[in-house]
This record gives structure tokens, sequence and C-alpha cells, in this order.
RNA sequence: GGGAGCUUAGCUCAGCUGGUUCAGAGCAUCUGCCUUACAAGCAGAGGGUCACAGGUUCGAAUCCUGUAGCUCCCA
């Protein structure tokens, strides 16, 4: 039998991915054992896999398979989200490319573009998942536009209505001009950017005389209806009430003050354009002053601003400045740093607008939500997210739902022909039906044009994959629901985790999840966030070609502390490969091995040791889990592997080269390597279920993602554990001497040992002698001369290397040692001399003091008796 | 302007309820090894005033206060 020296993943990957679907391990039905359910965030349809869904769905990953291992009915579903802008834009780009516009074609024939381009794409990610390893129930995906979800959303929009959760308004919208749709406060991201202010003339009616106003933005001075002061500014007092000429437009407006305005910055008077600025709006509504919207909805010039119509409004603030200049109307022009709101989506300025939109009343719904995250019946890992939660939740505004936009659940609200909202109806005929019920004469009705936002249908997600609102009884909800744990990064603790508690409490009166775990941003090595605009981005498709998606879990969940950023360095995915080729390796050693009956004595002691401590790692995993440290749970079987399965465990038992082992001996290595194999498996499944294969016979459609998860035995033998500490330090002590002595693997060297301690090495004598390649190992009760030394608890051992020791040399080393040692025990004496600290300290502290105490005194007593010798 | 968090080895970070699991891990560095599982490896080594200043305590990386710097969120 020969196997390569090198794990090569591609081939293994795919395999057993293929093997595990075969078998429908994944597939989740109602039973009567315990239910352990995760519903993912569902990625956008126009998505593809990026290292924010490698960490995430890795960790969904690990716990949705370690929970299958422990015998829970596991149910992980996936699913995408039809993210109505992001498609939008890209089935019209699609579109155009083939020559069709938007605007010529019927809002039916643009959906079944649509649903075709999402037939072709929108799977893509769910393939690249299955890459990584995910173990979702496929059987089970779902996407938010299908027909049973799109109609939850609709019955969800007609309850809240209903019960008057819903209001349509007229207010100040975040409007994209390029996707010609609103957009929610947390789509629009903030950016600085250098900008010109600008100062202007605003003469008095019939003089000379002028005000001068400062602005960034003359493309809406169209638009203004006052000019605004603060009362308190001695500056303008006297001019309040007066009528100013509104440039470019001449329109007569007057002075107006009002709190609001800051007299130190600009010049202290503000223009009022109420139909472009948020602030201007409000101040607009309590002067009663006209609204003169001087844009068009892509963003040009309107009619009502007279001038530059048709104009972008860029092109207009350029056209503008030239005009002011022109007339001697402009003053200066100052460059000022201020922050201007972009599309996320489009990167299109966001421009404010006055708009009739729908909107979500949201005071009732917080409280609930609010509650039970403060109150631990929803848990946050980590729990200093709530504070965020908390200060979001008291801020809450009313919803914007109103979407301009096709791609999406179609309001379900109808209007007369004056654009009166006569009902709120799943259907044409269940609206006129709704019209005939309250005696209202038949009018022509037409449905609402806009769509909801798409986070009105993912904040159904726990509840409409489950059909849960077609079918509030059904078998499945009444199961899976409340589900136990969301992952998801803590940038959408607003779109998503808060909108989902909501839409919880709202539906079903009961939370969506028990927990909640916030993953870190994965950042680069400058510490930016990865993103494709900075194209900042690994490939990872082809990291895990590269690295395998087992070595790329390892990288990215070793990086990932809970709740902190992980910064990203190729070197993580490395050493989950080699930690692969490590694995690998042991594995070919095993398998090399001739087996041969019966039961090698010596052998017991270290398989004592390692069960031992097997046993202690795995309930500290088992801690880590509970904690949500996957990452210290992760290191610590790597540790646990590497340095003693690997390092200590199979050097001590591997027989003489050509040897055979005994058979007790291979047994039980073979069920600690299976042992291990099942621990490590929810975070790299793809090759402890092939070395698993390959331990033992396995029947056709048994699999490791079935077998048990290992639990605590606990044996808690503590002095073997120290025994073989002990033991190895002894064993690292004589390699340093060798190996400062420059010996050659194949020479020995004589040991001999003095001293006494609680704690014995001698259990482990023979394995000492092999590993340190120990010709003599014996206990002496004189001083040995010309040898190297080294002291491990209370033994002084004597290396025999043959080179004259530098006499000179060794008593610097050893006084050095001593007089450390002598400062450690006064500390310890010190403390121990402080009655507060005998009468306050507790028991054990105590104890362990004076155990310090003994053991510094003991080493003291032979570095003393050694540096006589070397002296003498 | 309001709020949250961070500062520990060259880098990235653990360090939970104050006390030998308290100064740790991984990576990087240095030294020696192609030793028949593994050079994607083996055996060793060095490296830190735990940001700074006070305080509480018998005892502080850990708790409190202040200062400085950094990051993020909201306005």
């Amino acid at each position: 039998m020969s196997i390569d020296k090198t794990y090569s993943p591609a081939e293994t990957e795919d395999r057993w991915y293929a093997y595990w679907l075969k078998n429908n391990f994944f597939h989740s039905e109602p039973d009567e054992r315990e239910p352990f359910t995760i519903v993912i965030p569902p990625p956008n349809v126009t998505g593809v896999l990026h290292m924010g869904h490698m960490l995430n769905n890795t960790i969904q990953d690990i716990l949705i398979r370690k929970a299958r291992m422990e015998g829970k009915n596991a149910c992980w579903v996936p699913g995408t989200d039809h993210a109505s802008i992001a498609t939008e834009a890209k089935v019209v780009q699609m579109l155009r490319e083939k020559g069709i516009k938007k605007s010529d074609i019927t809002r039916e024939e643009f959906l079944t573009h649509a649903f075709a381009w999402k037939e072709k794409y929108g799977g893509i990610i769910l393939e690249q998942l299955k890459k990584l390893g995910a173990s979702c129930d496929w059987q089970r995906t779902r996407f938010t536009m299908e027909e049973s979800l799109s109609e939850a959303v609709v019955d969800s929009f007609i309850q809240l209505y209903n019960k008057g959760y819903l209001y349509r308004d007229l207010k100040m919208v975040n409007w994209d001009p390029a996707a010609k749709t609103t957009l929610s406060n947390e789509e629009v991201l903030y950016e600085e950017q250098q900008a010109s202010l600008y100062f202007i003339k605003y003469k008095f009616k019939d003089s000379e005389e002028f005000l001068s106003v400062a602005t960034v933005r003359p493309e809406t001075i169209m638009g203004d209806v006052a000019v605004c002061v603060n009362p308190n500014d001695e500056r303008y007092k006297n001019l309040i009430g007066k009528t100013v000429i509104v440039p470019l437009v001449n329109r007569e407006v007057p002075v107006i003050a009002d709190e609001y305005v800051d007299i130190e910055f600009g010049t202290g008077a503000l223009k009022i354009t109420p139909a472009h600025d948020i602030n201007d709006y409000e101040i607009g509504k309590k002067h009663n002053l006209q609204v003169i919207d001087c844009f068009n909805e892509d963003g040009t010039v309107s009619q009502a601003a007279q001038v530059f119509v048709g104009e972008d409004r860029f092109k207009a603030r350029k056209l503008a400045v030239a005009k002011l200049e022109e007339d001697g109307l402009l003053i200066k022009t100052e460059i000022i740093t201020n922050k201007i709101g972009l599309s996320e989506r489009t990167r299109a300025v966001v421009e404010p607008r006055l708009s009739l939109q729908w909107f979500v009343r949201m005071e009732e719904m917080v409280k609930p939500a609010l509650e039970n995250v403060m109150n631990d019946n929803i848990q946050f890992f980590p729990d200093r997210f709530k504070n965020l939660y908390k200060h979001w939740l008291e801020n809450f505004r009313d919803w914007p739902i109103s979407r301009q936009l096709w791609w999406g659940q179609r309001i379900p609200a109808w209007y007369d022909e004056q654009g009166n909202l006569v009902a709120v109806a799943k259907t044409k005929e269940d609206a006129l039906a709704q019209l005939a019920s309250r005696n209202s004469p038949l009018v022509t009705i037409h449905q609402d044009e806009d769509v909801v936002d798409t986070w009105f249908s993912s904040w159904l997600w726990p509840i409409s994959v489950f059909d849960g609102f077609k079918d509030p009884n059904n078998k499945e909800i009444q199961y899976y629901y409340p589900t136990s744990v969301l992952v998801t990064g803590w940038d959408i603790i607003f779109f998503w985790v808060a909108r989902m508690i909501f839409a919880g409490y709202e539906f079903r009166n009961e939370k969506p999840f028990k927990q909640v775990y916030f993953t870190g941003m994965v950042r680069d090595k400058q510490r930016r966030k990865m993103s494709k605009s900075l194209g900042n981005s690994p490939d990872t498709l082809e990291l895990l070609a590269k690295f395998g998606a087992d070595g790329v879990r390892f990288g990215v969940m070793s990086a990932a502390a809970a709740g902190n950023d992980l910064l990203y360095d190729d070197k993580q995915p490395e050493q989950g490969r080699n930690f692969c080729n490590k694995m690998w390796n042991a594995l070919r050693l095993l398998k090399g091995w001739e087996v041969a009956e019966g039961k090698n004595e010596s052998n017991e002691v270290v398989i004592d040791w390692f069960e031992t401590k097997l046993n202690k790692a795995i309930a500290e995993v088992e801690i880590s889990f509970t904690d949500f440290r996957l990452s210290e749970a992760l290191m610590n079987l790597y540790k646990l592997l590497w340095d003693d399965f690997c390092s200590w465990y199979l050097e001590l038992i591997k027989p003489e080269y050509g040897q055979p082992i005994d058979k007790y001996t291979y047994d039980k290595t073979i069920g600690f390597y299976d042992t291990l194999m099942r621990l490590l498996h929810p975070f790299m499944p793809f090759i402890t279920e092939e070395i698993w294969h390959q331990l033992d016979e396995r029947k056709d459609g048994e699999s490791i993602c079935m077998a048990k998860f290992p639990g605590s035995t606990l044996t808690n033998n503590t002095s073997l554990l120290a025994e073989a500490e002990l033991a190895f330090e002894v064993i690292a002590g004589i390699r340093d001497i060798r190996a400062k002595a420059g010996k050659k693997n194949a020479e020995t060297v004589d040991v001999y040992y003095s001293g006494t301690d609680a704690v014995s090495f001698t259990g482990f004598a023979d394995k000492i002698v092999k590993l340190a390649r120990v010709g003599e190992l014996a206990p002496t009760t004189q001083e040995v001369c010309g040898t190297k030394t080294f002291i491990a608890k209370g033994w002084k051992f004597y290396v025999v290397t043959g080179e004259v020791a530098n006499a000179a040399d060794e008593r610097e080393k050893l006084q050095k040692e001593l007089e450390y040692a002598k400062g450690f025990l006064a500390s310890i004496e010190k403390k121990l001399a402080n009655e507060r600290f005998v009468s306050s300290a507790p028991a054990a502290v105590l104890e362990n003091e004076r155990k310090k105490q003994a053991d510094a005194l003991t080493k003291i007593e032979l570095l003393e008796a050694s540096l006589k010798t070397v002296t003498g």
C-alpha cells in the first residue's frame, strides 16, 4: 500500500460532498429528537462567495455539524434573498446590453426577464457554499421572491395595515436618482469630500444692498423660498421681515428667523429650500413656506426650476455658478470638507426628496424586541452588542418601505383615479369586494406601483421558510421555531437582526432565535474592510482550490475570535493546509505499521497519559463551545493533535524501525485518532471524513457526519499529567544539551540523576531513554563531574557529553539561576510573612504559596551543591 | 456633538469571577537537522515596565478614575 506524501484535498472534498448528498445526511424532518435549527442569513441572489460569507457559513456549519453529531435533529435552511435594488440594476443592465430599455417593456415582461436571470445566476453562491463544505438541507432551499414567501410578505403587509401600523405620508427620503428609488437610512453611505462653499449676494428688494448667503448647492437656488437667520444673531436682527431677491429666478422671498441656524457656519444666513433638504423642509413646515421641487426623479432640473431645465444636477451647479459670476452675485468661494451620502448600491449621490411613501410605525414593535434582548431571553454573543442594539432601538424612526422598483413584492394597496387610497387587499377582486361591502361606488382602481423593501421580506425569513404564514400551526414551524442560533455580521444588526426580532414577536409572539452570534468583519492587512470596490478580497474559489476547504476553514476560524474583526492573511489558510498534511502523515504512519498480537506493557503509561490529556481537552472544548469561543476550541484541538498526539504520543509508542507494533497499543491508537477526527470534524469536515474511513472498515452509508461527538469521561488523573510533563521536560533538557554539544542523532549519551520530588518521572524512564537517545539512565548519590547539568522540579540531571565543561561558564549559568531562585523565594516569603495575606487569602492560594516555597528551597539547595562542585 | 470599543512579544490576537493554567498562543525571527509519517517537516532558542498616571486591595494585565492615541457606530 502506498499513500501519497502530501494530502491533496481537491479530489477528496468533491468525493465526500457527493457521498454526503447521496446519503441525504443533511436533510431534516421533524421527529421526536431535540431540534437544532439555523436559518442562513440569505445571501444576495446577485452575490458571489466572499470572505465574509466564508467566515459566517463556516461558523454555522461548525455549529450544525456538532449538533448533528450530538444526536440532535440538525436543520440548516439555505436560501437567497431577492435584493431588489442590486438585482434590478443587474437585470436592467443585462437588458440594456440586449438593446432593451426598461421603459419600453411592461412590468410583467420585465419580471419574466428578471426571473430568467435569477434562474440562471441566482444559485451560484449556493453552489459555492457546497465547495466550502456547508451541510445545509438543500431540499429546503428557499428564495424570498418565491410564491409562498411573497404571499407571506403581502399577508403581513395587510395584517400590519389592519392593525394601524402602516401609513402613507409625504416625507423627505433618501432618493437614489440612478436607481430612481428611495433608500432607507441604512442603505446610505457617508463619505467625506472636498466641496466648494459659495458665498452669494441676495439683494434686498429695491436696493443695491445685499445679504451674503453661503451654500454648497447653488443648483438648488431655484427652489429657495426664504432666507433664514438666527434670531439671536446681532448682525441680522434688523433684517428679519425684509424681502430679498433670489438670484437666477428673481423670486421675492422673506428673511425669516429660526434658532436652527448656526451663527458660526458660513455667513450665518441660510437659504431655505424645503424640497431639497430635510432641515429646510422642517423649517419650511414650521413657517408655512411653499415647496418648490426643482429636480426630476432622475436628478435632472425640473420645469419648476425655470432655468437650466433638463440639465443634470451637477451640470446645473456649474451653470448656476457661472451665471452668478456673470451677474456679479458671487462674492467668493471657500473649500470645505463635508459629508455626502452615497447609495450603497449604485454609488449615486443621494438626493433628499419629498415623496409619498408607505411607512411602518415602529413604536409598538420596538418594545418586546428591546425587552427580550436586554433580559437575555435572546442572548447576544458577545453580549456587548446589546449596548449597540439598545441605543439604536431607542432611537428608531419609522421605517419607509416603498421602493420604486419592479423586482420585489408589489405593495397591495389600491387607489382610485384621483390617487386616493381605497383599499389594502391581496387582489383586485378582494379590493373591489371591500369597496362593495362599504357601499362605496364602484370605481376604476389601480394597484400601487411600488414594491416593498427587501428587508420587509427577509425579516420574515425565520418564519416564512417554514411556511409559518400560510399555515401558522403547521408541524414544521411548531417543531423548528424558534430557531436555535443566528450567525451574522454585526454590521447588519439593524438591517436584519432587529427586524427579525420585531417580526418574530409581531407575527408569532415569540422570538425568532434563542441566540445570536455576531461575527467580526474580515479585513485586509491594512485593516480595510474587504469589499468588491476596493478589490482587496482574495478570490475565494481560488483560495479553496489552493488550500482546500478544510485549510481555508481552519485559516478563517483560527483568526476569528468571537465578535472581533479578523485581519486576513494568506498565512492562515496555509497553516490550515499544513495541518491537514500533518494529519495525513500521521495516518500514513499508522497505516504503515505491521501489527503483532500481544501487548507492550511499557506503552501503558503513555496510553493512560494520552487518554487523560484527551479527556481534559474534550471537556475544555465543550466549554469553549458553550461560550461560542470557536477559535479557542479549534486551537486547543490543533495543539492536542499536533503537539500531544503527533509530537509526543506517536513518537513515544512508535516501534523501532522495521519492528511491528503490538495490537493493544495499535488498537488504542486507532481509537484515539478516531476520537480526534470526530472532535475536529465540525471544523474540518472533509479530511476528517477521509481519515476516519481509512482508520477502520466502514460500511457503505456510514459517515463521520453521523458519528457520535466525543464526550468527556472524566479520569482527571492530574498526577499522571504532571509526571508526563516532567518527563517531557527532562527529554527537552537532555536534547538541548545534546544539541549544544553537537551530538549526532546516532550517538547516545549517559544521564545520571539525583534528588527527590513528589512528582516522579521514572514511569517514563525507558521512554526518556528512547526519545532523548540516552545510553544509561541511572540514579547517583553524588555529584558527577565533567558533565552538563540541568534541574527539573526537585531533580538534578547530569548529562555526559564527553566534553570538558567550561567551569567558568557553568558557574556563571548556575549563579544566575541561583539568584533568580533566591529572588523568587524572597517574594514568596514576603507574602507569607504578611499576616493580612495569611489571614485573608483562600486556603488553596496559601497552600500553593507554601508549595512554591518548598520547591524554591529544594532548587536552591541543588544549585548550591552544584556550584560547590564546579568551584571545587 | 452623543455613544461603544480597543491599546499585552516584531505582527495578529487570547487572557472568563483579581491569587501558578499568569505574563500566553499562532505567525514571524534565530540555531541545528533531508533522523524511513510529514522540509507543507523535526529538535531547540530568544523576545514583553501588559499605552501612561493615579487609586482600591494583603495581592492588579484583570476592578475604579483620569490622560493620550486608535477604531467604529449614530447625528
